[in-house]
DNA sequence: TATGAATGAGATTTCATTCAT
DNA sequence: CATGAATGAAATCTCATTCAT
């Protein structure tokens, strides 16, 4: 009478092994970018033949792109963490440290220029991050109307995100640039700037 | 017994010749990144042979790096031209247009991002990068100190430089995720964010 | 103790799932040639796993083997229905448009040639198509002899017997090589042809 | 005051290398079939490496595409050679040896299988076979149009070359299916056979 | 200085075949 | 009997680099 794992056991052994390649992937694209990472070492850090990897991404592109939408997603998920806030703005700037350290790390860094790179030339991965960067957009925009003391035209709504976005995003290419920045004169700084846009 | 012209006597002509590579070089990065430009499109480009590119570069981690170098410095340029400024606050942001815009430029951006991934895995790279950065902040502090209305500390210094930078890098980042910005917006509460910034 | 139906219960069965494979192999090998068609098109197309076809076959190249010898004994079948006919020459001619119509026939043309081609090359295929071209031959030799105004020496025989072969075969050729052949024309020509081989 | 050879020396070296190739390319597939014949055996063969065969290659393609080219267009120039001939039908069948023996050399045939099956299933292939049998039609066509003691009617012609054309195609299959054919009795049928056509 | 022919290593991808279940 | 996950060798093609001229 033991009731028999149906179909669905199947898939999900699929659905890890393609996990596998996929964390092998991401790690491996960060180190050495999406060209430099050959399908010979995706297949040696992911613990399975090359030949099996096809079996489950038609080619590496097919990597490449679920890379991105993994990531690009992941960030949804990371904002939707500020929603049921009683006092958002407060909430927000009280919680500012662990996007900035996001944004600071190295690691991170280096995918996302992997994929901004690729995005300025494939038309494809383009298309991700722009739908991706609506959605966050949407998200965030949501939360600041929510928290806003007075009513914000959908103009004004639009460039504070932006121009919070735009701090964030810039922070990334520190990591990079500059990895030895002052972190604690960067948190002060960055709260008092985004006080000051979140208040007009 | 003809006297050969010495070699020393044409540096012009290779200068000339380099910077032929250089700029089909620049174009060809920005299209295809650096690993999507083959040594033979380069040659095609410059119109070159492959052989004789060689002449020039010893290989194309060479080209890389003079394009990385020759890109970063064009910035320390830029920056030089708000020098001899009688109102230096408010020439910056009166002319705050310009800097935006490079910002905003795909073209631009596609370089950057192609040259902020090596420099997240080729620590030449990434010392050029480290050491450009360097020169760029102190020449901004320089104009900075000169046009505040009241003393800064090296601290406050540093944290607004960094500030305003990460201000304009993130443009970049918007320039490939989100093409279709609302520039007038954006110009606004791009001026109206730095001019806070300064005046703290 | 409960004793297991014998191996040898169910060869039907067996019977009929090789053949599923062979027809999808005829099929496929007919559209993509034999180098065309990967097992897991064979697969698909046959409605069994991978594995499971190599339950029925050592190898590919069995299939091959398999495919040439089907196709060549069913010419021989295709012969046999000439026999018992009181007036075979008449009948013949009469019947002349099946068996033209049967080479002209691009499906079956492109399946010829893909097996001369691997003749050429492959001894043991060579061998199968060798033998086969006997068994024919001495079929259409008794046919030709039996129907015969006079008594014909095994040597005139045996060029009656190439010549008119020769003519069919020539005929797939021009399946691939000129489609659009003037039917009429050429059934006409044929059965003159053909007749005067037959009379002299 | 030596003439320099100009450019055009060049493109002789370079059409050198092409035959180079296409010289090892025709008998590499004869002996193994286009798919059966790898660009790293072709580059063993024709004493180049793989990486040089694709300056003057496109892809194994374009290979095999001129393989096919070159072969057929090698045909035109055999029938070319039958012309300025006094006595033409009378020419036609004291040369007829040549080529029966062609059609029966089993080198010949290989390729040929090679390149029908090719012609089968591949449209590019099957265009050129398809132009290059028109033009062997017509130039044919000519010539029993010269010869012939009374005027023909064109469907008449066309069925004649077609049928002719034909028997030495079906020779072709001869070569693999029955290498042991009794070559004079052989040559006796078709000599007779081919009068029968013509004179009627 | 200048060319581009030539090389060979390495990248992506396919595929026959095996094997655990 | 039946599946399809898994392998690894091999195929096609690209590319940085060298070298004879």
């Amino acid at each position: 009478m033991s009731e028999q794992p149906l179909a669905t056991v199947e898939p999900e052994r699929a659905q890890q092994r393609r996990a596998q390649v996929l964390d092998a992937a991401s790690a491996c694209f960060r180190r050495n970018g999406f060209h430099g990472c050959s399908m010979a070492l995706l297949a040696k850090e992911s613990c399975m033949s090359v030949g099996h990897i096809y079996h489950y991404f038609e080619n590496k592109e097919a990597i490449i792109d679920a890379i991105v939408k993994r990531d690009l997603y992941e960030c949804l998920d990371n904002i939707d963490q500020l929603r049921n806030s009683s006092n958002l703005y407060a909430d927000m700037l009280a919680r500012i440290e662990t996007p900035i350290d996001n944004s600071l790390d190295p690691d991170n860094a280096a995918l996302q220029f992997e994929i901004l790179a690729e995005a300025a030339r494939n038309p494809k991965v383009a298309a991700m991050v722009h739908t991706a960067h609506l959605h966050v957009r949407e998200k965030i925009s949501e939360l600041l109307a929510m928290g806003s003391h007075r009513p914000l035209s959908a103009e004004e709504l639009e460039a504070k995100v932006e121009i919070i976005g735009t701090l964030f995003d810039g922070l990334m290419v520190r990591a990079v640039r500059f990895p030895q920045i002052n972190r604690p004169a960067l948190l002060r700084i960055m709260s008092d700037t985004i006080r000051y846009i979140l208040e007009q």
